[in-house]
DNA sequence: TAAATATTTAATCATTTGATTAAATTATTT
DNA sequence: AAATAATTTAATCAAATGATTAAATATTTA
């Protein structure tokens, strides 16, 4: 196959298995991904990525292992924090998740393609389950609010954060946008999307 | 394997397999999905998969051109009408959407993947790509609030409507929610979604 | 420096899968 | 009733794939 990716100097036989099964497995997903096409990839005979990982399913268990926790492993943190406002922990959420998914764009589609098919992986990451049972963030969320559940404003200020870079291929065919115009409106909406979580918290309905 | 679905009487063959292959497609995507998975779930002989359709690729290709017009095809005249006000155009496509995402809840990830693997298929369904270039419902958005650019509002209605769908496993889990209470949830969105729309466009930044 | 261990290679294999086929059966047409 | 067409079946096949293996090479250890 063509050039390998720049990162085949330098690094160990094993990080460049993985680093090539983390482009392979989310532009692919697990079924469609050969192990040849691992291989290639990273550079190395095929029979390498049996000696290192014994078996695919074990290196796409590690790889997804990984990317679950780069995805919900810092949303815990800012939510259970007792020392800042909802203003800040929003803000924070919305600046952090932006900066990654514009580095990461394929990372929510993989991740949750992945939680639809295998419930029981995301079942194991216990930090998830403390945001809605135990962190500060809902607690203010109800002081707020009470009579909304929270978790209406949980998936709101998601869905707003999340779904541009799930739909991303979508967005730019419609609006004819580059990466660059398109990394452009994400920035931007750093700005609106706390803005506009404060105006539906602040919200409430006439009558 | 075992027992067919229900559709087992009354259908043609013929129906009997799309019906099967939506359901398969729908759950393990092209790659994962085994013509025998099919055949077994349309509890017919393998080879008449092959009879009718040609090849497992032509029998997705149908269904997911279904998929799409499904879940794109209601969109375009609810944002073209020049009869009816924004905020008729978001109740009616946030109430239309929530409807068919009850019923189909596994659709969006399942047309989001397609089109960030194929963007190609996406491009061939014309009527997404008059909603930014020649709606009534950008239109509408512009004279409301020409310094903010109508993509933004697009996308956030989307995301307030579709990505519970596309995290429901995960929301699910994380609220200890079953199917019933998580439907109670997107009814109730479908009041707050255009409130919440609503309360966004008309709030302006302060300076 | 020899032995032990780790890594790599090319070849191979068992299994699975999508597709094909000849023959049989059923349905329709003449 | 006979001929034709459509449908169905069981068996089979070629290709692809994940995994294995023996042998060679490189590195580390005593």
């Amino acid at each position: 196959m063509g050039k390998s990716p720049a990162f085949e100097k330098e690094l160990s036989t094993e990080e460049k298995i993985k680093a090539a099964a983390r482009i392979v497995f989310a532009k692919k997903g697990f079924a469609a991904a050969r192990t040849r096409d691992i291989a290639d990839t990273a550079g190395i005979n095929l029979a390498l990525l049996n000696y290192y990982f014994r078996s695919k399913q074990k290196l796409f268990d590690g790889i997804m292992r990984e990317k679950l926790q780069e995805f919900f492993g810092k949303v815990a943190p800012i939510m259970i924090d007792t020392t800042t406002t909802l203003e800040t922990k929003i803000e924070t959420f919305v600046a952090h998740y932006t900066d990654m998914l514009i580095k990461n764009p394929e990372l929510p589609l993989f991740v949750m393609s992945e939680i639809r098919t295998h419930p029981q992986h995301f079942a194991q990451i216990s930090p998830i389950h403390q945001i809605l049972n135990e962190s500060s963030f809902v607690a203010q969320l109800k002081e707020k609010r009470p009579e909304v559940h929270p978790l209406h404003f949980l998936m709101s200020m998601l869905g707003l954060t999340v779904f541009p870079f799930i739909a991303m291929p979508m967005m730019k065919s419609i609006a004819s946008l580059d990466d660059e115009a398109y990394t452009r409106m994400m920035e931007e909406r750093k700005k609106l999307i706390p803005l506009w979580m404060h105006t539906i918290l602040d919200k409430k309905p006439n009558t």
